[in-house]
DNA sequence: TCATATATAATCACATTCAATCAAATTACA
DNA sequence: TGTAATTTGATTGAATGTGATTATATATGA
């Protein structure tokens, strides 16, 4: 396959080579690397050794091997909770509000981080976030990503605050996934007035608004208002929400769907 | 393939061609250049100072290569991958170039995400940042931090492209830390149009412009120019710098410090 | 665990390439 | 044509890359 390889090289176009070869082989021992450019091990090692210091390989005993190959295995480790059954199925059926070719907001919050591991495959999609978690899930593959700029909120990881309407201001969104701290019968509440800004104007800037927080949740009043009741579509819960309070938020003409 | 060429040539020419020669076969040795010239070894060895100079091409032990031949990979991002002692050097030596209270931008790159991690204990900054990588190193604890808004490229975890433009508009940068796939004596370039894009704009809107980068990506040329040498402040390398291509930039006005 | 085989690192010697210097040739300009 | 400046080529000592040798370290199998 690979044939042998002409007269004297220079240096760091041997180097290349065996980095490609490596590259090609996935790994690839020492003796090979000598028989394959015509020179000795002490050539090939001390070209190994150099490589390895740009990171673009790993010696092992024996030859080497790609830094890609390495890291199959150890991409997503960071899992920090087992999300409740509760949160699964809010996402999954929020999945139903999703169609092709749609531009998507997702919020922060755990319930939305689920929605988003559940868009890795989905490649037809804008999906724009303020959340670093959910950015991370959809880092390595799936739909065009686009992050909100702003200040980072440690606590929630996501960005937040005057800054994220400059670029809010210039999109529009078909359809809005927006988690909460609290929401009463009026209105949705959040710990941060940064963090309520945007929500407020995410919901401003899309067709349609989906609510997702689990039935925990009702009835909770936390300091900042991120908007109203009004505002949203369709409120995405599950079946442990009051009877009461259910039917009220229908009578304002909000679609709740409870799985 | 390539002919024996003529008598005499002027040597303003005659480099010419030897930069052709170079780029074509991506490396050649002197003393095929010398058969291909007709000239002696020590002009071939003048000649590819002065183009070495220009940032044209890489001079090596026994010839010379093309940029490109050098470093056609642009940096998968190995979460694994061992930063070489000149990255670490580089970004320390960046350290001395922030004072307490400054606005900082860090850019993308394995360079660059060292410098960040240097930051993680200086709350007394604010750090803006279009590297999820960057991101992600100070997303626990460390300064003020401000992510840019726009599209996320995922080669290079980085968010880029036109809609970055909205944000960056409205704020003002003390120093900005760029980074660069490849560097010649006239510009920067990178593989990413919209990568170029935010990266000029940064440099556009920041008091200092630092460019960090390892000597290897010198003479390096990308596809997209993200801006030009005469709008770097100060470019931090290692002591692999060709001693010909700094002083050439010290002559253009650019502080260039090695480590 | 030990023994054996293999791979590596360290040292050295050799060959090649390089930088510096100087002399010769060419060119520029009056 | 004459003089100075530049370019080129040769020589030499220094530097660098390469391969062989030997001692150490690491894997493999009983």
């Amino acid at each position: 396959m690979q044939t042998e390889i002409g007269h004297k090289n220079l240096a760091p176009e041997r180097q290349k080579q065996v980095l490609t070869l490596v590259r090609d082989h996935g790994a690839i021992r020492v003796d090979t690397l000598c028989d394959m450019l015509s020179v000795s091990p002490a050539t090939i090692r001390r070209d190994l050794e150099i490589l390895e210091g740009t990171g673009a390989l790993r010696r092992v005993h024996g030859g080497a091997v790609s830094g890609r190959a390495l890291l199959d295995e150890p991409l997503f480790d960071d899992k920090t909770e087992v999300a409740s059954g509760e949160k699964q199925r809010i996402a999954r059926q929020a999945l139903e509000h999703i169609h092709a070719g749609d531009t998507v907001y997702i919020d922060g919050g755990s319930t939305l981080l689920e929605l988003a591991a559940l868009l890795r495959d989905r490649s037809n999609l804008t999906v724009v976030t303020n959340s670093l978690r959910a950015a991370a899930e959809l880092s390595a593959a799936g739909p065009r990503l686009i992050l909100l700029g702003g200040e980072l909120r440690r606590r929630s990881q996501t960005i937040t605050g005057p800054l994220t309407r400059t670029l809010l201001q210039t999109i529009s969104l078909d359809v809005a996934f927006m988690g909460t701290i609290g929401l009463t019968a009026d209105s949705l509440t959040t710990t941060d007035p940064g963090e309520a800004y945007t929500k407020e104007l995410v919901m401003s800037r899309s067709k349609r608004v989906m609510l997702l927080a689990d039935s925990q949740k009702i009835g909770v009043v936390s300091f900042a208002c991120s908007g109203n009741l009004q505002d949203v579509d369709t409120f995405i819960t599950d079946k442990g929400a009051p009877e009461a309070f259910v039917k009220q938020l229908r009578k304002k003409g909000v679609v709740v769907e409870t799985v």
